[in-house]
RNA sequence: GCCGCGUUCGUCUAGGGGUCUAGGACGCUGCCCUUUCACGGCGGUAACACGGGUUCAAAUCCCGUACGCGGUACCA
């Protein structure tokens, strides 16, 4: 078994072509096979200059691994279209010389006047075809000679497919079973463009033909052209690979998961912007899976190594499925906090290290720890300034709630009784605690809160003893003096 | 318009003729835990698009309708 990845550098990698990459992955893995990595930069016009490094580093960065590619190569490489032209202008050429492709020589202006011609209510969108070519300038109505002439002169001109009318094309989808297309509805696709570079269709059957594909695992939106490339295989002779095409990834709104409608959403479309917001790789690996694949139990938390060995494209669903950021949400706080508190301390210590002075690596990992099932990113860490420096304001609706006109005074009476305190362990802190309450004779609140208060600002947080463990017996005290001067 | 694909809780889904008074997960929500907030535990909410068949029996098979999505480029 021999899959691929073909993405077009036209952009950063897109959410759904990280779920396609991922299927393809899986089920190399799975059977053993080998996967490919193929960039299809045959369009010139939409070429993004970083497009290609950054498929690679966000494939990377998912731990989606590839067998041969760009980078690493193979022995069926190069794996950029862009320099195997050559091989695309000999198979065009091989179709012409068997009559299943001609040379067309129309301008852009005469096709617009065809279209202009034959547009009407019931045919809004004429195709150059069986129906129309005889009416174009192409080496099916020139004469041999005006052809020759015109090609030694160098005109412009494209090779398109001669689709034959009236048959039915039809191929086996491992996802959807049976499908079939009248080639009527197939127009005479341009297979090599005026530029000499050939279109995706010519160059992925070729691609996919030399490099032994054995399966094409794809989105949706290419089933409508499978049929095209039917007619190329079977015109070359070839076998086509397995053919499977995976339902869409929509936006909740219901559409397709364009960028435009994603923003609106606020749903990023790239995983570069996923890694930039601080989103766990496995966790959009795992909620990519499911996507559109289920392992037909209800295991929802699954390594790559699980997944792989559960995958197949039978269990892949053939409906468009609803993006939901809070599933990915869920997903990733199951991340973080299944990961150690000094791997998270890591990953986001530079950012901490920018936004509050004298943070030891140590002591981050112990706030990590003590904040971890309160996380949904390592990078909210971040947002418990308190751990990191003394507060500068108490949350003001607390304060009129429930600090009562004796609260500095036990805030004074605690951290006196904690101050002689040589163990700063959090039994003592406690029983001091509860040993004050008994002597005034209040609530357990009465004292907590003020306490709470004083040493974060706000209303609620972490266990109260295991904080001032963290914060030390100095910072401790500090805050409960600056709190009930400051309220009091 | 035409062609193709699809349609089970709000969302991702299980289910493939009787075991379905339709199961799981996310979300939302109630209670418990915690004299904070989360986490966690235990509950609740909520779906077979519609209409015809076939069958003793249909969420499951067939047909039609509606709706959704994709394609209809010298883009991929």
């Amino acid at each position: 078994m021999r899959v691929r990845f073909a993405p077009s550098p036209t952009g950063y990698l897109h959410i759904g072509g990280l779920r396609t990459a991922l299927y393809n992955f899986l089920l190399a893995r799975k059977h053993g096979g080998v996967f490919v990595i193929r960039i299809e930069d045959t369009d010139q016009t939409r070429f993004v200059e970083d497009a290609e490094q950054d498929i690679l580093d966000s494939l990377s960065w998912a731990g989606i691994t590839y067998d041969e590619g760009p980078l690493i190569g193979g022995k069926f490489g190069p794996y950029q279209q862009s320099v195997r032209s050559e091989r695309y202008q000999e198979v065009a050429s091989q179709l012409i010389k068997l009559g299943k492709a001609y040379f067309a020589f129309d301008t852009s202006e005469e096709i617009d006047a065809l279209k202009q011609r034959k547009i009407s209510s019931s045919n809004p969108n004429p195709r150059y075809d069986f129906a129309t070519r005889a009416e174009m300038q192409n080496s099916l109505t020139l004469s041999e000679a005006d052809v020759s002439t015109r090609l030694a002169r160098g005109d412009a001109h494209v090779v398109r497919l001669l689709v034959q009318p009236g048959a039915e094309i039809s191929f086996v989808d491992a996802v959807r079973g049976h499908v079939s297309f009248e080639s009527d509805a197939v127009d005479d696709q341009i297979l090599i463009k005026s530029d000499g570079l050939p279109t995706y269709h010519l160059a992925n059957i070729v691609d996919d033909h030399d490099m032994q594909i054995s399966h094409v695992i794809r989105g949706e939106e290419w089933l409508s052209s499978t049929p095209k490339h039917i007619i190329l295989y079977d015109a070359l002779g070839w076998t086509a690979p397995q053919m499977a095409h995976l339902p869409l990834i929509l936006s909740p709104t219901g559409g397709k998961l364009s960028k435009r409608n994603a923003d609106k959403n606020g749903i990023p479309v790239s995983v570069f912007e996923y890694r930039k917001k601080g989103y766990e790789p496995e966790a959009l690996v795992n909620f990519l899976a499911l996507l559109g694949w289920n392992p037909g139990n209800d295991q929802e938390i699954m390594s790559l190594d699980e997944m792989a060995s559960l995958f197949s494209l039978d269990r892949v669903g053939q409906a468009g499925v609803q993006f939901d950021l809070q599933k990915l949400a869920w997903f990733n706080e199951h991340y973080v906090r299944s990961k150690t508190p000094e791997v998270l301390a890591e990953s986001v210590y530079v950012k901490i290290d920018e936004l509050f002075d004298d943070v030891s690596m140590d002591y981050l990992s112990r706030a990590i720890s003590l904040m971890l099932d309160r996380l949904s990113f390592a990078t909210d860490i971040a947002n418990a300034t308190y751990l990191f420096a003394d507060p500068k304001a108490y949350d003001e609706k607390s304060v009129q709630k429930r600090w009562k006109t004796n609260s500095s005074q036990l805030l004074i009476s605690y951290a006196n009784d904690i101050e002689a305190l040589s163990d700063w362990a959090t039994d003592p802190l406690e029983s001091r605690l509860k040993e004050l309450v008994e002597r005034e004779n209040i609530g357990i609140g009465e004292i907590m809160f003020p306490v709470r208060l004083a040493l974060t600002g706000l209303p609620s947080g972490p266990d109260l003893y295991q904080m001032m463990i963290l914060l030390g017996k100095e910072s401790v005290l500090r805050r409960l003096q600056t709190a009930s001067h400051a309220v009091g």
